[in-house]
DNA sequence: GCGACAG
DNA sequence: ATCTTGTCGC
């Protein structure tokens, strides 16, 4: 399988997975859910996948890959920096997640693919985006309260959601991936984090790929 | 044209 | 992402 190395050819490849990206629920709810992230130090990197029971939020399977850097860091191109990595760490694991929770968004991107989108319609699996800030679109307020919500919204289309997971503290910005919806996203968000801001699979994930950069 | 820009 | 101290609060 080709790989883009310049920016128009990542541009193009993105152009001809969009079209792959089902907006729709898949089965039931989701028993295995995976954290994801990716920490760098100068070209090395440490990609990890967390796997988590989503009701006891217990973790029952992890990988960790090293490798180093393929791709620089281009906004709008953010996953053909971290998608080869992750790959391999999902090839890793053990179990197979329902749902991949990524650090970024899905279709709250320019193209409306992004790192989300990417790795759902790469892997077939169930995939939403959590980003920790906006890359496109803007949101009215939203009430203090955890569980408030307000539509993400690009021109004149909603592609993501502003979403309060504890009282009082910033929101996180909830993206289809694949294979989900808006809705069913958002619940899965809250599910996930019962008492931080952050979901459980991605503090988890990152505290992973951390460690994993000590390592070698 | 100018600035903004997931991690 | 990463560079970085102390500090306020449960």
């Amino acid at each position: 399988m080709d790989w883009p190395s310049t920016a128009a050819e990542a541009i193009a490849v993105q152009e001809k997975l969009r079209g792959l990206v089902e907006v729709v629920d898949v089965g039931p709810a989701p028993r295995y859910v995976a954290g994801l992230d990716v920490a760098y130090e100068g070209d090395r990197l440490a990609a990890a996948v967390v796997v988590l029971d989503r009701m006891t939020l217990d973790e029952v399977d992890r990988a960790v890959v090293r490798g180093a850097t393929t791709f620089p860091y281009v906004p709008g191109l953010f996953a053909f920096r971290e998608v080869p990595a992750l790959l391999t760490a999902l090839e890793q694991l053990t179990t197979v997640p329902d749902l991949l929770v990524c650090d970024g968004q899905g279709l709250a991107h320019p193209r409306r693919f992004g790192l989300a989108c990417h790795l759902g319609v790469l892997t077939g699996i169930p995939a939403i985006g959590v980003a920790k800030t906006t890359f496109v679109g803007a949101h009215g307020r939203l009430g203090w309260e955890r569980g408030a919500t307000a539509e993400l919204v690009d021109g004149d289309e909603v592609v993501g959601a502003a979403v309060r997971t504890q009282d009082g503290v910033k929101p996180v910005y909830v993206s289809v991936g694949h294979r989900v919806t808006l809705p069913t996203a958002v619940q899965r968000v809250l599910e996930l984090a019962p008492h931080y801001r952050l979901p459980e699979t991605t503090k988890q994930a990152d505290r992973a790929c951390r460690d994993g950069l000590l390592d070698g």
